[in-house]
DNA sequence: CGGCTTATTTCAGGACTTGATTTAACTCGG
DNA sequence: CCGAGTTAAATCAAGTCCTGAAATAAGCCG
């Protein structure tokens, strides 16, 4: 019901412009005449389009393609160095900068710890800042070439003018993070949630690389999800779709949730869910082991069959196979990327059965047309798919 | 990650002719001064293409308001009699075929009873011929001013180079709908699910006007749902999203829905089931009634506090909020309408219930920030909605 | 080396949008 | 009843952009 905003035969230009950027960046070097054919444009505008791009260094030949008889196509592409963007990935115990080059090559990163109990946007903002200036240091790269810098927070993220954050795991209410930043550096900003850059690091470059329509389901501590529906993400009213671990699988019931509900599905497929319930249940865990340990060595037990181990295992892919079945039927995505930390360790051993339990709780046709993979990109992907903000706005022109 | 197909100055100015004809249509009459300012375009542009839409008999001008010295303002609207579009409604009991003129404005109307026991595409295709023709009839138009034929049909359908159609209700496989309709008539013909087609009636005229993010939820006897994101539907990549009846509610457990699953929402929610649960449960409905009056003497038996009908509906109403609950965390829309006869049914006395359900269930940002509202269309919608599907095509040019 | 083939570039033509400038259509005060 | 004042719409002269056709470039092959 709304409409584009388009308007003048100027940003015309811009629109077929990025359209050819992002078809180069996708994709192979190509030859002009290739690119005029994927893209509809006319040969004749591709070449003017393209004569700018190399001006401006965006892009540049590589090589040429001899045919048998007639002029050989030169071939082209982005110039990976024409740029550089870096990502941010927030984390609750650390931040990390990365910086890469147009061809998401990293070539700096940079690692500060957060104390756990420290997490004034004031300090977290500090800590950003010493690392953007560590990877700048570090690759010897000016600022001036930065195209961006994309942060991916633990939260959701408002984007009004300026840029608020709320995040539950920080206690940050209406933080306005973006100004804090601002004080610090004249590089764009561009901010998402984490399991969003997540999700979009995965989808450009993970396991949802053509495809339009996925869900990118992430279990870590928590459980949440990055919808993509023709190629965009779904982020609602707010910006706070893709809560799925509060999605009720057990109404009028179930366990209690840390939200205060009871029946969520992070009350049992969470990692610190599915720990609590296997030591009520009379397991036990090393003293002293973090979650994810905790969970290996979960995974690990169960592999004696009868154990209470196993037993809790198999009731948490039961909850996540009915979780994903739900989303297949609410949203027919043509993949499930299962994600996180958690479910890259419950998915190693679990995805066939996780797939015959979404299976059970779906209906035959979309199922059928669904895929459910496992992530590629591992959890240094949230810096990555933050990288990508900048790298999408480039693109755009 | 999909680009925009765009290209051409051509191209540009039918985008900015359909944006202009857009912001006419919805929207009070408004002059070209009005346009320019809503539309961006600048007021040179806007009088080409009004000019443009003048001589095609499209736009009209509606009077003038006389500014306090000064040129009036002529004040301009979409010419309701241009053209006229149909909408078809199928449903499991009788084909309908309505005409509007582009206000919407019904114009004639005709019903066909279906045979419950004779779905054969070849019958309700010549229902559909039949109502066709006789809505013309009836109306006087003639067929060279119809724009063109929305049908709503229940259920999925393949928007493959010739529409192709899934109905479990009808017993359908990969029927070539559109190829049987065709035979019959040049009309442009254009299909969806009846549930979406409601849905865009109520998002466009109905309780979702204004609203970008939205999700109606149709309870019949069955349960659906049409999913409004940024303004479009999202179809899913076989365009069958929005089975929100076969949700898990109940995971490892619940009653059997008639899908074979065990658990779906709809085992609960729907008026089949919610009749099933109160036979079961010893209650009596009246020999030989429908499943529509049965639904509605137990709302009114359930008044009686501690009845059994008080019981199962209370339980309706549990399940029925905690599904909305679950939309609200998932997409975080601005708005849920619920639709369906059952659900206006239930809505009607229930509504409050059902929103405290859908609070309890969904997290406090996201639902502090979604209404939850009952359909204002009526079951009519159906056709309404099929009729918007030409409305579209026509306003986008 | 010359004919042949295919990729790019150049060019004239046509379509658009736009800011500035006119023209149109009223109001109002004297 | 006229003319100044005011606001809306139309017209005009640039300036951009895309395109098909024609020209040019850059190799192959015999």
């Amino acid at each position: 019901m709304a409409e584009r905003k388009r308007g003048t035969v100027r940003d015309l230009r811009r629109d077929n412009r990025s359209m050819l950027l992002w078809s180069l960046y996708f994709g192979d070097p190509r030859s002009r005449q290739e690119l005029s054919l994927a893209t509809g444009l006319s040969p004749a505008s591709v070449s003017n389009v393209m004569r700018e791009l190399i001006d401006e260094g965006i892009v540049i030949e590589v090589g040429n393609v001899d045919s048998d008889g007639g002029r050989p196509r030169v071939l082209l592409r982005v110039n990976p160095e024409y740029g550089y963007v870096v990502g941010v990935d927030v984390g609750e115990t650390r931040v990390r900068v990365e910086l890469f080059d147009l061809s998401m090559t990293e070539r700096a990163k940079a690692d500060f710890p957060l104390d756990p109990l420290r997490h004034g946007a004031e300090v977290v903002a500090s800590r950003i800042l010493a690392g953007l200036a560590a990877v700048l240091a570090e690759s010897g790269i000016e600022p001036r070439s930065i195209l961006g810098v994309g942060v991916g927070v633990p939260g959701t993220v408002q984007q009004t003018p300026e840029v608020v954050v709320d995040s539950q795991t920080f206690g940050w209410d209406m933080v306005p993070f973006e100004r804090l930043l601002r004080e610090g550096t004249g590089l764009p900003l561009l901010f998402d949630n984490g399991a969003n850059t997540m999700g979009q690091a995965e989808l450009w470059f993970g396991s949802g690389r053509d495809t339009s329509n996925a869900v990118v389901a992430l279990v870590g501590s928590g459980v949440g999800a990055s919808i993509i529906s023709n190629s965009s993400p779904i982020r609602g009213s707010t910006a706070s779709a893709g809560e799925l671990g509060h999605l009720s699988v057990v109404v009028g019931g179930g366990r209690t949730c840390r939200c205060g509900n009871r029946g969520c599905l992070e009350a049992y497929v969470g990692a610190e869910a599915i720990v609590e319930r296997f030591l009520e249940a009379g397991g036990t865990v090393p003293e002293g082991a973090d979650q994810e340990s905790a969970l290996a060595l979960l995974i690990y037990e169960a592999e004696i069959p009868g154990s209470v181990a196993a037993r809790i295992l198999d009731e948490t892919v039961l909850y996540l196979g009915a979780g994903i079945g739900g989303l297949i039927n609410l949203l027919n995505p043509e993949r499930i990327i299962l994600g996180g930390w958690a479910g890259l360790l419950l998915g190693d051993r679990y995805l066939p059965a996780i797939q015959e339990v979404a299976r059970q709780h779906s209906l035959k046709h979309p199922f059928s047309t669904t895929s459910i993979e496992l992530c590629r990109l591992g959890p240094e992907a949230v810096a990555l798919g933050a990288a990508t903000l900048p790298l999408e706005r480039f693109l755009n022109g």
